[in-house]
DNA sequence: CTACAACTGCAATGGGTCGC
DNA sequence: GCGACCCATTGCAGTTGTAG
């Protein structure tokens, strides 16, 4: 990737440091590969695209692709210091590295509200796709202080836009047996395009969550891509009901070796 | 040559265990 | 009883490796 630099610019050179962040692929870079790849398959959104020429095991291919880079956090680092993320931030870019120029240092919870607010229709105009924007404390010892929980920094969240919903129809409700036993009930959609990928297929987890939406087979339903990736059905268009629509059970058998199907008390 | 399994990121759900 | 943590399950696009 031509955008990293192979050599870290400036007159502050830690040791050793690990330079954090995000790779994509403008929405220029990837109208242009599909371009290229005319007579092939094409790619269906640049978000896949970025993360198939990552895979690639040839890298002149991924360094043929245009990917790009934003830096947003120092990892780990030798021999210096800084004390916020706004420091670490223009330290990567005195480096040399790409960091997004959108980035905001906001005193209070309504300038960051605002901020989010601001780019809910702004971000149609910058060069790539986002989806929602990071939220992060500054300060390092409060950093420190909030810790992380499992993978989850208690100092850092994102806050989504909402995904793209689309209406289409729930052609069936099937159930697979996990490797545990579980009955877990799916979705089949008649196929529908969003934004780039087909979704048939979504995961209705358990037959509460099917109540609890109140699904009915042959509804016309909302469905959207949680984090702009995971099929979700959000909920039945009640208006567009016929009367033909059937309320769903759970078989009362395993659909694959017959034994009886039971529900454990106070159990999904 | 095609088909398919394994793996990845992404989110949302639920269950089980442990320690306080 | 709750927080923390780990695991299971689901679907799509993509690459890689292997089976047929």
């Amino acid at each position: 990737m031509r955008v990293i630099p192979q050599r870290l610019r400036g007159e502050q050179i830690p040791d050793r440091v690990e330079v954090r962040g995000e790779i994509y692929m403008s929405t220029r870079s990837f109208e242009k590969l599909n371009e290229e790849m005319k007579d092939s398959r094409l790619f269906a959104n640049p978000r896949n695209a970025a993360a198939g020429s990552l895979r690639q095991k040839d890298s002149r291919i991924t360094a043929s692709r245009h990917l790009d880079f934003f830096g947003y956090q120092i990892g780990y680092m030798q021999g210096m210091d800084f004390t916020n993320q706004w420091e670490a931030l223009q330290l990567i870019r005195e480096w040399g590295f790409p960091v997004n120029p959108h980035i905001h240092l906001a005193r209070t919870l309504d300038e960051v509200m605002d901020y989010c607010k601001k780019w809910e229709q702004e971000r149609f105009n910058l060069p790539y796709e986002i989806d929602g924007v990071v939220i992060k404390i500054s300060d390092l010892a409060q950093q420190q202080e909030l810790g992380t929980v499992a993978r989850d920094p208690r100092w850092a969240i994102a806050f989504k836009y909402p995904p793209t919903q689309v209406a289409t129809q729930l052609l069936d409700i099937r159930v697979n047996i996990g490797r545990t036993g579980s009955v877990n009930p799916w979705a089949v959609l008649e196929p529908v395009n969003i934004r780039g990928v087909t979704v048939a297929r979504a995961a209705l987890h358990n037959e509460g969550d099917v109540q609890r939406k109140d699904l009915r087979v042959g509804d016309w339903v909302l469905v959207q891509r949680a984090g702009e990736v995971i099929p979700q059905v959000v909920k039945p268009i009640v208006e567009r009901r016929t009367g033909k629509e059937q309320v769903y059970h759970l078989p009362e058998r395993c659909p694959l070796c017959d034994t009886p199907i039971i529900r454990i008390p106070d159990q999904a």
